[in-house]
DNA sequence: CTGAAAGCGCTTACAG
DNA sequence: CTGAAAGCGCTTACAG
């Protein structure tokens, strides 16, 4: 019970205040007051009247701890991340945050640094803190070890998908996204289109070739010089492919990045060839890293992931589960191209 | 107490243990049962061992929100940030979420998106779940609105400091990043210095400015042209003002730019301009963002604000205020000068 | 329509 | 050294 601090302009103020300052001050039992606050019936109108304007007069915030307790929910999920540093979590968390608050969940971030033991120690801290759920959001999007199967709440795994598949997962589409990528390409015209891309252990950047190559089939079309050219996900690989690229096959007419990184670095070497963009040659991007793409010259074009739609997805997942629905599986989600002077 | 699931092996499977189960298992009564895993005093080792075991068969967890119930401390902290999405946020965010979650501490995190109402909402939120403190990140360096001197938790702001000079605000020191760029460029020699930067609505624009000033004034140096060169945060200026600075100033001997972005487009013109960096003309940026200054040709140097230890501090310092240190005020944190090959 | 009582899962004096 | 009892702040049958 809150203790009374001053009563000095005729008003009440109580320190911290609980139910039963409420009840006290409206002149019911703390059975009313709860039942008057939570909108129950069989309360008369009047009385409910008196105990909001009561609750009002203190600023009494109902302790969801005592609630959540009773109720064996308590309102709030967990969301682990890989790393928070690499920038594809943040949008991710920030539609998983956007679907909770507006459901009214709050939500518990941990940064588990793709350390297994801090991951550990994470969900530790959060099944203590009772949790309805977890999303877990991976650093790269290679499949990962399940949190395991006994856990007491449904965990949605989100970007890297779990190895177990009978866990739930929702990632992005990344074959169908380099099929978009490539299809766009073609419908501009394109024919000699070359595939520079990231670190090769990474499937973000095979699923993106598969799906390339795929979509370029249809067309009866090839990879310039047969097949991608992997390296490292940074501006500094994509200038040099690039140079190794127009040494080798003067002719192309587009180039597909396998990030916005890369297709900076080959812009940069095009720009420098003294290349046309897009006259002579076509040039696209992926993540749709704002920063990236629009301080290009010219701006690029570039297939974002969705992330946002993603984390907001997770989110809704994560809803169903905790009402019910187990049944586990992944789940990809659509990507989309996003144009713009490049191409 | 939980429900019994299994006994197949000869091992005791129950569903939701509580701290009942334990006790049951072990033969003694529940308080004993606390007093043992809580490591209280007056309790008989053999009785300690037998209870622990009983945990751990159980794979019991106590239950937190029980524990805050009776502590009157949740163990818990609110992040409420402006914008999640500017990267600002992020280093700051993960400086406090390592601090906390070594002090055993869980965070909730919200993003307001810079929209008063949803600030207010989140705060109520996280008054009902009882946080024991929390950490307001702003979305710019600008000063914003206290979030009030009524709250029953303490409130410490981080990058943006509060309007209330009773509040505790935790800031990067911009006036002195400033004055530590200049003084880098003057100790390589270079007498011919300007400065392009973003928007003057800033703080973090006109507070470096003044910096640079300050420290150039020591050595008896004013900037090229004057004073400094506001515009936007972006590539585009950077490129725009370097052209327009090298047209009515060609013998200019460094460019001090305000972000690193702004000196990504610097660097660009140059290179066309057919000047050689650092030899004839340094570059420096401000924010030490990784991905363009290591992707920057040369790589570029640049002061890093130091953030993800801003975080770390405003973590140590809501400890302190939960502790009951309760004096307000803003403190400066300082920044470094990462050097790199544009200097 | 209202309230006394039990209980959510735990901890802490207080007796034994 | 151990345990019965009270209590943290709330909700929910159950009587009245």
């Amino acid at each position: 019970m809150g203790v009374v601090v001053e009563l000095n302009d005729g008003a009440v103020r109580v320190k911290n205040p609980t139910l039963r300052d409420v009840a006290q001050l409206a002149g019911v039992s703390i059975a009313t007051a709860s039942k008057a606050l939570n909108g129950r019936d069989h309360v008369h109108p009047e009385t409910r009247t008196r105990v909001h304007e009561a609750a009002r007069l203190i600023s009494f915030t109902p302790n969801a701890l005592a609630q959540g307790l009773i109720a064996g929910q308590t309102g709030t999920v967990g969301l682990i991340t890989g790393d928070l540093d690499g920038r594809f979590s943040i949008p991710i968390l920030m539609g998983a945050e956007d679907a909770f608050g507006t459901g009214k969940m709050s939500v518990f971030l941990c940064d588990a640094r793709g350390d297994a033991i801090r991951e550990q120690y994470h969900l530790q801290a959060l099944l203590s803190r009772r949790v309805d759920g977890l999303i877990v959001v991976g650093s790269t999007t290679n499949p990962r070890p399940s949190l395991g199967s006994d856990l007491p709440i449904p965990v949605v795994y989100a970007y890297a998908p779990s190895l177990d598949a009978s866990d739930i997962s929702l990632v992005a589409d990344n074959e169908q996204a380099g099929s978009d990528a490539a299809a766009h390409l073609v419908k501009r015209g394109r024919i000699r289109i070359a595939h520079i891309t990231g670190d090769a252990g990474y499937l973000a950047a095979t699923d993106r070739a598969t799906g390339v190559e795929i979509e370029l089939a249809r067309s009866g079309l090839t990879l310039v010089g047969g097949e991608a050219r992997y390296g490292s996900w940074t501006e500094d690989w994509g200038r040099r492919a690039t140079q190794q690229l127009l040494a080798e096959h003067p002719d192309v007419d587009a180039i597909l990045c396998g990030s916005d990184q890369i297709a900076r670095g080959a812009l940069d070497i095009l720009r420098e060839a003294g290349k046309i963009v897009p006259d002579e040659i076509a040039v696209m991007g992926f993540d749709n890293w704002e920063i990236f793409t629009s301080g290009a010259r010219p701006a690029l074009t570039s297939v974002d992931m969705n992330l946002e739609t993603l984390g907001r997805a997770a989110a809704r997942r994560l809803f169903a589960a905790i009402d019910g629905d187990h049944s586990g599986g992944i789940q990809k989600l659509p990507c989309r191209v996003v144009v713009r002077e490049t191409t």
